[in-house]
This record gives structure tokens, C-alpha cells and sequence, in this order.
DNA sequence: TAGATTGTTAATCGATTAACAATC
DNA sequence: TAGATTGTTAATCGATTAACAATC
């Protein structure tokens, strides 16, 4: 068993290509090819070819893929037959909208623990699930065995809090604090920053509006 | 006039070494090499530079960066001193959160139109701003000039949405909605799946997992 | 068998990193 | 001037795309 280093890119495109599939099987479509999968919903088919050769072979050759399979397939290459618990920490705005976000558990992703060092929002009731302190942290987290956790607390507490949570056992962080946070290099994490990527958005658009002009 | 065609990511890291000069300033460091730049802030020294290098010249041979001449500069390239009016449309979860955040207008993006196609939901005030049908959506967004639209609808209305945004003149999407979305290729979209990210997360993990194991 | 499409290797492209002449 | 560090060119790395032999 050699380590062939799987692109974190690939591991996204999955996910699109099983929206694809469920696209396809509520038109009924049997089996396609990756080229008209490029065609129909912007890919690249080699890309695709590629994608799915990481992990094993899916496909028919003269015909291409049939869709219930690839589906099935990539289902289980993404291990979405488990379920996750994920710890939120900080209940700001921010927090209380990822909580209350339905996406995540309709996608497996339970948020079975929430944190925030405000004493006022502490005991707090949220669908059963009570609002712990800080202090609570380490020990809820190993209790439950969470191994994911979201963070969207102020950057001067996020490296604080992000060392609380590997000593917990946490191997995934979704930190939507925006600042760097350093972590053992078997965590992994990522950061999610919604005002830069309207930055990032508006700084082309200058360019865009000045050749309006 | 050549294009130079500036890669993505080099402006989303422009964000970072801003925010890398803030804590420089907040701790009274006036210059810093982009060696220094780099250990600090776990970054590669020759990145930094190589950034910087598309749009001029900002260091000093021999001593570094400047912390308060980079800072400004960096904010007149990111084009900070701009507001941006934003549009929302659609307020389930996800959208209501978008709403809330303050993230947002701390880093110039005000939202400045909102949109659901529920008329339960429509004429409900957040914050003196008045929920808008989905008709008046065109009418708004060109009277109020906006370019940037937050799109959090449910995927099978995204495509649509998404035609009357360009209709109106939108030219920055930030999507939401777990789907592709076909526009003209003046118009920039950037797909955010927190669910994705999650997942991609979750793949890696199950690697560490067994590790462990 | 002929046609089509895969899986995979090879070519290309772009981004990251290293190296170094220019220069403070 | 000597030391340091930039700005920039060149080397490396990784990811995307093209090409094609294998094969349904």
C-alpha cells in the first residue's frame, strides 16, 4: 500500500459529480458518458476520468457510467453512509446561524455540542442541546468522542480555543474565524472566510466596471 | 496596457498579509522582511514577494516592508476605501444568518435589498430594509446600482435567480446554493458549500482515523 | 467486427518555491 | 563598503488537459 496523495480538489469534485447523479437519476437517465457529463453540467471529461480513477474503476468503456452505480460509488467513496458529530464553538452571529443552518444534518453533520465563553448565553436551550462553557469543552468533546468541530469565534480567542480542541482529540476544524491558527499537522483545517471571498469577488469586478465605462 | 492575468488566490492571500500588518501595527513593529513576514505568520517568504510583484513595488532593499506603507497599500489595491451595496436573495436559514453577520458591513459590504419569493416573508423590515418579492428584484437592483449579489436559495431556483440577477446587472455572485450556475462570462461567481467543506474535511479524517486505530 | 468510451500515460499549463543579481 | 533583503527570473512541483491503447 503506497500513499498516492489524493488532490483535496478531487475530494470537492465529488461531491459534485454525486449532485449530478441525483440530477440525472430524477430525469430518469440511465447511464452516461463522462463527455456529455462535461457537456451537460461544465466539466472537464478527462478531469472527471481522472477524478474517479483515484479510486477505482467505475465505468464501462464504450458506453460510460451507469449513473445508479457512480452514484453508489461515490456515496461510498465519500463515506456518506456515517454520520458525524461536530462541536460549534461560539454562538455569535455567526454561530447561531451555522446552528440553525439545516444543511448540515441533512448531509450528515450533527452538531451534538455547542460553546461560548459568555456566561449569559451559557445553559441555554437549543433543540435539547444545551449551551456549554468553555471549560466544559475538553471534557464533552473526548466524552462524546467528537472528532469535528466549526469555530467562529473572534480571531483573538481562535487559536486559544483551537488548541482546547486538538488537546480534546479533534481532528477537523472548520474555522470561520478569520486568523491564521497553528495545528499539529495531523489536524487538518479549514478556514472559511465569507468577507474575503467578497473581496476577492469585488476586486475583479473593478475591472470589470471600469471596461463598462 | 498588457493583461497580466492575476491568479485568485494571490488576492485572497492580499487579505491575509492586511491582516498580518494590523497585528504588526497593534504590536509596534514598523518594518519586517517578508522572511521575518513569512515564520511569523506561516507563510513562504518568496510568495509573499512574488504577490506584491503585480502590483508594484513596495519594500525596501536591505530593510524589508514597511508595516504602514504595506498596510496602505495593500488597502488601496484590495480597493477597501470602496463601499460595496449587496443584494440578498433568499432568507431561509442560511440567508437570515447572511443577514445578521456583521462580518459584512465591518468589511464594507452593506446589504442593501433583500429578496424571497415566500410573501410571508415578504414586507418584513430588518433593520429599516424591507423584504422584496422576487419581481421587484430586476426594478431594485438596477435603481440601487448594485453589482454583488449574495445568492441563498434552494438549488432548483438557483439557475433562475441567477438570470435575473445578470438581467439586472449583477456582476459578482457569491452562490450558496449547492448547484452550478450558468452566467456570462463577465459575471463572477463564487460557490460557497459549507456542507462540501465539510465533507472534504470528514474524507481526510477517516485516513487519520485509522491511523489512530 | 466496428464504434464508442474508458482508464491511464504523456503533454501542457499554472502556481509555488528557489536562486540570485540589483540595490538599499 | 559590507550585509541584508528586495524584485525578478528560473526551476520545481502539482494539477489540468490531451491523447491513445485497451476493451466493452
Amino acid at each position: 500500500l503506497k500513499a498516492i496523495k489524493i488532490p483535496e480538489k478531487t475530494i470537492t469534485r465529488l461531491s459534485i459529480y454525486l449532485r449530478c447523479m441525483d440530477e440525472l437519476l430524477e430525469e430518469g437517465i440511465e447511464s452516461i458518458s463522462s463527455h456529455e457529463l462535461a457537456e451537460r453540467f461544465g466539466l472537464n471529461s478527462a478531469q472527471v476520468r481522472k477524478d474517479l480513477a483515484y479510486f477505482g474503476q467505475f465505468g464501462v468503456r464504450g458506453i460510460g457510467y451507469y449513473v445508479k452505480n457512480l452514484r453508489q460509488a461515490l456515496e461510498k467513496i465519500l463515506g456518506l453512509s456515517r454520520e458525524w458529530e461536530v462541536a460549534l464553538v461560539g454562538l455569535g452571529n455567526l454561530g447561531t446561524a451555522l446552528l440553525t443552518y439545516r444543511g448540515f444534518s441533512q448531509r450528515g453533520f450533527r452538531i451534538e455540542a455547542i460553546f461560548d465563553r459568555d456566561p449569559e448565553k451559557v445553559g441555554h436551550n437549543y433543540n435539547g442541546l444545551v449551551v456549554q462553557s468553555m471549560n466544559e469543552l475538553i471534557d464533552t468533546v473526548q466524552k462524546k468522542s467528537i472528532r469535528i468541530a466549526m469555530m467562529a469565534v473572534p480571531p483573538v480567542s481562535a487559536q486559544g480555543v483551537a488548541d482546547r480542541l486538538v488537546q480534546a482529540g479533534i481532528l477537523g476544524i472548520l474555522n470561520f474565524a478569520p486568523t491564521q491558527i497553528n495545528v499539529p499537522k495531523n489536524v487538518k483545517v479549514k478556514n472559511v472566510d465569507l468577507a474575503v471571498e467578497l473581496r476577492t469577488l469585488s476586486f475583479f469586478l473593478v475591472r470589470t466596471l471600469k471596461e463598462l465605462v
